[in-house]
DNA sequence: TATTATACTGTATATATATTCAGTATATAA
DNA sequence: TTATATACTGAATATATATACAGTATAATA
């Protein structure tokens, strides 16, 4: 995409204001009446100028036949591609996070909303990790991996129980599970004596007031 | 809205896909090639039809005059409806927070995310609210409202500078702005003294990790 | 029964519109 | 210095287009 100039990018906007306001493009004559100009030729060669540098399409002999050429990577990544992401709450023991009986409601949400992608939402009981700034009945974003580093927050499953705590691996057969709360303990697993499943990755938190 | 017929369904459809297809609404004549009609007033009855009934406006005189009427509720209301909402920043002092010098980016977020509607992202500096699980470059959603009560996180505005904090009135010439962090004050404005804008009301909150 | 809505064909035409041609002027690149 | 791009005015014109008018036919309403 060639630069546009400033003038050119003023038609491009009126033209798309037109389109926005009317449900169809602007005539040349359109063109000229809303950014002043006094002969359609303006407006024809801003339009010509517009076309060869790929921001609209014009129509051979038909009436208002421009359109906008959206070739804007942004826009067709992001906001208008809005997913459905599981609202997670009191995991059921023994049952699957994501069974449909763990399953609160369905939340929409733009797919690139935090920075990291993820799967699905978990609904925090407690205040274990209140120093982290998670707080009760906030919905945290869970990405659904094993690369873990010490210092993540994760979402753990010990024995039937879900949790979510910061991850420290002091040695190759121990896990330590940190509360952000001085009113809780450490969590020390021996992976040799117990069961530890590390379910995902904290990545973001939506809090609703 | 009256009953449509089938065939106004078709002459209704084919515009609408002429439409997605071109970028621009169909002539007379197009709708007769698509529909396989041999008089330009087949398309022009149905669509005077159409008009009448609500489905589109026709503009007197333009060419391609046609445009969809949108009266689709559920489209409307449903979580598809997402909208673009600013992220203030750095609020540069004696500015509007909504200043275009203050927005950071613009993110798409649906309209009803939070249970109360919202106009703005305001990215936090400090951790004077802590204890409120409010933490430094969170996102809070802010309303802007004046129905503020007491015990609300608000987001004032005292001579240039935004800040969170609770919302208390112990007198009808005094407010007090409480952090929620031990390591801060509470501050004390006498309304006859201080000047104190309420930008609005904190009604939820994202964090990004 | 008369009226109205639907669903078309076929013709005609005023005008809305794209598009070309002829200029003027300025700035930038080869 | 000669192009080339930008940024316009002004006029001319072929044609694209809306839209009215004159018909035909069927089905549903009042």
């Amino acid at each position: 995409m060639k630069d546009i100039t400033p003038q050119q990018n003023k038609v491009l906007d009126c033209i798309k204001v037109y389109i926005k306001e009317t449900g169809f493009p602007p005539t040349r004559s359109d063109i000229c009446k809303e950014m002043g100009f006094k002969s359609p030729n303006s407006a024809e060669t801003h339009l010509r100028a517009l076309e060869k540098k790929g921001f609209i399409s014009i129509a051979s002999g038909a009436s208002r036949g421009i359109s906008i050429i959206n070739n804007d990577i942004k826009e067709e990544a992001s906001s208008y591609d809005s997913n459905e992401y599981p609202i997670v709450g009191l995991v059921a023991a023994g049952s699957p996070t994501l069974a449909s009986e763990n399953i609160e409601k369905q939340v929409s949400c733009p797919a690139n909303f935090f920075s990291t992608s993820f799967d699905y939402f978990l609904r925090v009981k407690g205040l274990s990790m209140k120093n982290a700034g998670i707080m009760e009945d906030d919905l945290i974003a869970v990405k659904k991996t094993h690369d873990i580093r010490n210092g993540d927050i994760v979402i753990a499953r010990i024995e039937d129980e879900v949790t979510v705590k910061y991850f420290r691996k002091p040695a190759e057969d121990m896990v330590v599970l940190e509360p952000a709360n001085e009113d809780f303990n450490d969590i020390e697993i021996n992976l040799h004596n117990e069961d530890l499943f590390i379910e995902g990755k904290y990545v973001g938190l939506i809090r609703e007031n």
